[in-house]
DNA sequence: CTCGCATATGACAACGTTGTCCAGGCTCTA
DNA sequence: TAGAGCCTGGACAACGTTGTCATATGCGAG
């Protein structure tokens, strides 16, 4: 009984109620099938006449070409993914603008999704990005291990890593300077004559944290500063925990007199925290936020350019897809100093 | 010559290199076609012996499955599309990522795209997610003529609009209270002795826009006031001429004593050049801004729950695909008046 | 007038998956 | 021990599109 198992059928899968097929649109211009393909598509060997009926067709019918069947025919989907920590964070949307951008100017669209910082989550999106046959990924990662990428990659989806390095496999990364913007910052402060100068950042286990820890110590080392542990606070970032820890700075026997602050977030919260302090503390943040410089003072701030960061990536995989390349780089975007007041604070004790 | 067709045919789809498929995987392993489809999508029936075998062959090949051909076979995507305005502006951050956050859990992935404020874009982007057969649509309009999905609609793709209204269809709206958030926003200034009121926003073509306006003059007749014409500032947003426009509010033989923004672009300019004042001049802003409390004086906001505008359109959606929904409605959320000082300046002449 | 050629059109298979249906082997019971 | 019923597994068609190839049509040249 075909005709039952047809309707059966239909209605599993009728989300849609039953748009129009090219057949559909055939029948009705008393047309072949593949003639209206070739409509659609723009291919060349259709009379005039026989398009003008066809397009009559289309438009009585309201016809929309299935994309889900063309892909799988022809292998490609046009669409590339974008797995990042979080959409909300007013940091990824310049970069995910940027990488959309890119993908429109090559005819693709943009699939994404948030990791929120979870390594299972991130792998979860990324598969599910891959199944979805997207022709590329573009990864901010959550997690340090990609090596449930590989089949992917050797299965031709081209892949990049954005803001922070791939882990455990070979391919395209592109970072910020982190190490060199944090030594950059913190020089600034140690040229303005701070000597005590402490360090807030996130959890070194995080690849960019680590890195800006490392440019802060290599600037005090530059100086020859000894660094006492008191000054440093790693693996902080809600807004209690940055309080307590730049609290605990500024008061002991041997307060800081400067904050180097490790990405937006804790500046803001520090910067909260110095407003309500009676001694003025200099501040050097890394990551640059709106308003910043309407502040009193201005934060000066190590910047990165968030939507530099996107369109390279973007632009590196496309070319990957265009067969460009063969050998993973890491390509590096330079930071930028930007000085506000907050930072030319002399030291007062 | 059906060995050269194949080849070809191979070619043109190679994106991919070749990808095993579960027939390569049923052969690896020795078992039908069906009962790798089976192990994949954890369908009983199988021994666990068999279903031993299989995966084996799976994670040998390192199969994943084709989801375009499942979604051709089965006529849903489980994904839906964002038609956004600007990726990059932050208040879209939170709304995109709570529209996620809902698809995410009906296990939907989202697509997402902005319109750049273009109308021919934004249909552009709509029709490509429409051929894309994502289940659904949550659009934040850049034009006002949205007839052209209505066969989508029909053919029953659910759609929610947000932010702005849908033109000339009938569909699902969740708005803001514009009107009333605006109104409350120039009470507040007017309890507050002033009298004198601009008003700088953006071209009343846009609802939003128009709305806040209307709410202005409401709560400014509702006051008895006369507003004059010299007041009022439309279709201004970039700095500079929201600069020159708020420059001449305040000077004049009858400068303005507050001035009430359209949105939050408008409001951070016009603080800008209320900084550089001599004196000081109250500001209510429409929209909420990171950092508006940290500022001097804080900037007083009527503020919009961008998550939760996102959040209660995708739920919408959702309802809406689960065919619990009818009748389009228009859903209309409140707006908060976050009072932080500059809205609670007295007026000075 | 006919042959050859170019051009317009259609028939058909294939893309990789899932739903349906059937076959074979097993267990359990009368 | 035979028959009923269940469980496992596989063959096959279909989803809507595109690439290939074959055919039909018309036209100009010989």
């Amino acid at each position: 009984m075909p005709e039952t198992a047809r309707r059966t059928d239909r209605l599993a899968g009728s989300r849609y109620g039953n748009r129009p097929t090219m057949k559909d649109v055939a029948a009705r211009a008393g047309v072949g099938l593949k003639t209206v393909s070739r409509v659609v598509n723009g291919e060349p060997g259709v009379t005039p006449e026989t398009e003008r009926r066809v397009q009559e067709a289309i438009d009585a019918l309201g016809f929309r070409r299935n994309d889900s069947a063309r892909v799988l025919r022809k292998g490609r989907t046009a669409s590339i993914g974008l797995v990042l920590e979080d959409l909300a964070d007013p940091f990824y949307g310049p970069l995910s603008r940027a990488v959309e951008e890119v993908a429109r100017a090559h005819g693709a669209l943009l699939i994404n999704g948030s990791s929120a910082e979870d390594p299972d989550r991130e792998q979860e999106l990324a598969l599910a990005l891959c199944a979805r046959r997207v022709d590329g990924l573009v990864v901010i990662p959550a997690g340090d291990d990609h090596r449930y990428l590989e089949p992917e990659i050797k299965a031709g989806v081209a892949t990049v890593f954005v803001d922070r390095p791939a882990g455990k496999i070979d391919a395209d990364v592109v970072l910020s300077d982190n190490y060199g913007g944090a030594r950059d910052g913190v020089a600034h402060l140690i040229a303005h004559g701070h000597r005590r100068i402490g360090f807030v950042g996130d959890m070194p286990r995080i690849h960019t944290a680590a890195e800006r820890l490392r440019g802060y110590r290599a600037a005090m080392e530059d100086a020859g500063i000894e660094v006492a542990d008191a000054w440093m606070s790693l693996g902080v970032t809600d807004p209690q925990r940055v309080r307590r820890a730049a609290e605990e700075m500024l008061s002991g026997p041997d307060p800081v007199t400067a904050i180097f602050t490790g990405n937006n977030r804790v500046t803001v919260t520090a910067v909260r925290v110095l407003a309500e302090h009676k001694r003025p503390v200099a501040v050097v943040g890394f990551d640059d936020f709106e308003l910043a410089d309407l502040l009193q003072p201005g934060v000066t701030v190590v910047a990165q350019d968030a939507a530099a960061l996107g369109r390279t990536a973007a632009e590196r995989l496309f070319r990957q897809l265009d067969g460009d390349l063969i050998t993973p780089e890491r390509i590096e975007l330079p930071t930028r100093l930007i000085t506000r007041g907050s930072g030319e604070l002399p030291p007062r004790d």
